[in-house]
RNA sequence: UGGGGCGUAGCUGAGCUGGCAAAGCGCCGGACUGUUAAUCCGGAGAUCGGUGGUUCGACUCCACCCGCCCCAGCCA
């Protein structure tokens, strides 16, 4: 193309221009012979007018029939007018269309029903509200690059296609060649500590699987992972870097995208108030906390959804519950030395009931005891040779933890579900779009 | 997988002590030279999720099936 186009965006530098600004029919409105039409180009909204006794014959008659997400190429000068949304308008001169839509443009500017939207996915998204959620998370995984990046981490990228290992919930499988069955990852931390012995610091930022039939706000069947693994850091070092972390994304979202989150109406001051250092609690303190606010979990029990409620409650920061019960955990947490019934671990409660937003632990380095508890939780220890080779072979002190990116973006954004912080969400019913 | 709820026009949604299926948005036709989800007038559009049953009569009551939503568990 030889014509140059303009952005929406970059249009208030462009006042007094000719431009030419290609996009979809977001709205129409006539009064007569004063007509008006919004467009929207992926960067912004534009509202342009055009004046029947302003423009040819034939524009005027291409502007009728215009459909709810035609898209076109609008031409016309750049002005500013208070009375346009954003305060710049295009006085239309010529207007070309470049694919017409049908009247059968499902979705409308109005409230639709969520298995409705779900079912139009595709072109939900050209909605402002997806737009500003898939413009935070897209700051939100640059935020983590950068963090990481400026902390001279080593990004990893570990496979999907795996043999099973893991976590012990649902597991997807598929055929693998002679190899029998292979399963999506559920995972990628054992990886990464093999890549923490090789070369340090790490992480790995990529999509898991989980085939849990969980039909909550807070599950996604597929949903993005970070996953950080650091040679010689302790449970208390990794509780350090996870608030880190998180108080950077927090501060990062509120610098870069307060339109977004403007958009979305989140209570900023909720944001603001996140820094770090996060609250510490003891397992044996939240149970505590939690008998006396009524609840009758039991000591050596997960904490449930409403027990997360409880404890976070009063607090207006993220929460570190530390060191629970061996039998609540996984297998390769590491036994805490001070308490030998509890393992040296933490979940990172987010604010506002948004739930569990972190796990991390200190990895098990002492080569019999990880074997002890692989035999103990009924897992093969075959499969497992290649991870017990990381303590045969020069074991070390080493922690990570896996973030959760929906559950995240749920929150900074104040989603009241997961499925909207992903643009094609997973779930249990919704395999398409 | 358990508990609760829902399914009525393209969308949202009232009707459900059984008696001719509201309305708004969208769409079509008309009016309007500054609209902001424009407004005003007129119009078309519904085998009431499916199958069977009770009844003179079922959107309404019953049974089964299908689909979805919310909560819980599992976890990030």
């Amino acid at each position: 193309m030889t014509l140059a186009f303009s952005r929406i965006s970059g249009l208030s530098s462009e006042v007094g221009r000719i431009v030419t600004v290609r996009g979809w029919v977001t709205t129409v409105r006539s009064s007569g012979k004063v007509a008006f039409l919004v467009l929207r180009d992926g960067t912004g909204l534009l509202q342009c007018v055009v004046v029947k006794s302003a423009v040819a014959q034939e524009v005027w008659d291409r502007f009728a029939q215009l459909t709810l997400e035609s898209s076109v190429a609008v031409t016309g000068e750049v002005r500013a007018d208070a009375r346009a949304p954003g305060g710049y308008e295009l006085g239309v001169t010529d207007l070309a269309i470049v694919g017409a839509s049908p009247l059968s443009y499902p979705i409308q500017p109005k409230e639709h029903g969520i298995d409705f939207l779900l079912d139009h996915r595709h072109l939900w998204l050209r909605s402002p509200r997806q737009r500003a959620i898939a413009m935070v998370r897209s700051e939100l995984e640059q935020a983590i690059h950068d963090f990481f990046y400026a902390r001279e981490f080593l990004r990893v990228d570990t496979p999907i296609l795996t043999a099973a290992i893991g976590e012990r919930s649902g597991l997807f499988s598929t055929e693998y060649f002679d190899e029998g069955n292979a399963f999506l990852a559920q995972t990628g931390q054992l990886y990464g500590e093999a890549a923490a012995a090789a070369w340090g610091k790490i992480y790995t930022f990529g999509p898991t699987f989980r085939a849990e039939k969980s039909k909550t706000r807070r599950h996604l069947t597929e949903f993005w992972m970070i996953e950080p693994e650091v040679a010689w850091n302790d449970s208390n070092d990794n509780m350090v870097l996870q608030e880190d972390l998180v108080s950077y994304l927090v501060e990062r979202a509120l610098e870069r995208c307060s339109p977004q989150l403007g958009e979305l109406e989140r209570d900023l001051s909720k944001l603001e108030a996140i820094r770090a250092p996060f609250y510490r609690l003891e397992y044996g303190d939240a149970i505590e906390l939690l008998h006396r606010k009524g609840s009758t979990t039991r000591w050596g029990e997960d904490l449930g959804a409403e027990d997360e409620s409880l404890i976070v409650a009063d607090y207006d920061r993220p929460v570190f519950v530390m060191n629970y019960p061996k039998e609540a955990k996984a297998f390769y947490m590491k036994e805490n030395p001070n308490d030998p019934r509890t393992v040296l671990c933490d979940d990172l409660l987010a604010p506002e009931g948004y739930g569990e937003m972190i796990g991390g632990s200190q990895r098990e380095d002492d080569y019999d005891r990880l074997l002890g508890r692989i035999v103990e939780e009924g897992l093969d220890p075959a499969a497992y040779e290649w991870y017990l080779d990381l303590r045969r072979y020069g074991t070390f002190v080493h922690s990570g933890f896996g973030i959760g990116l929906e559950r995240t973006i749920a929150w900074i954004c104040g989603l009241p579900h997961l499925r909207e912080a992903i643009a094609f969400p997973r779930m249990m019913h919704r395999l398409r779009p």
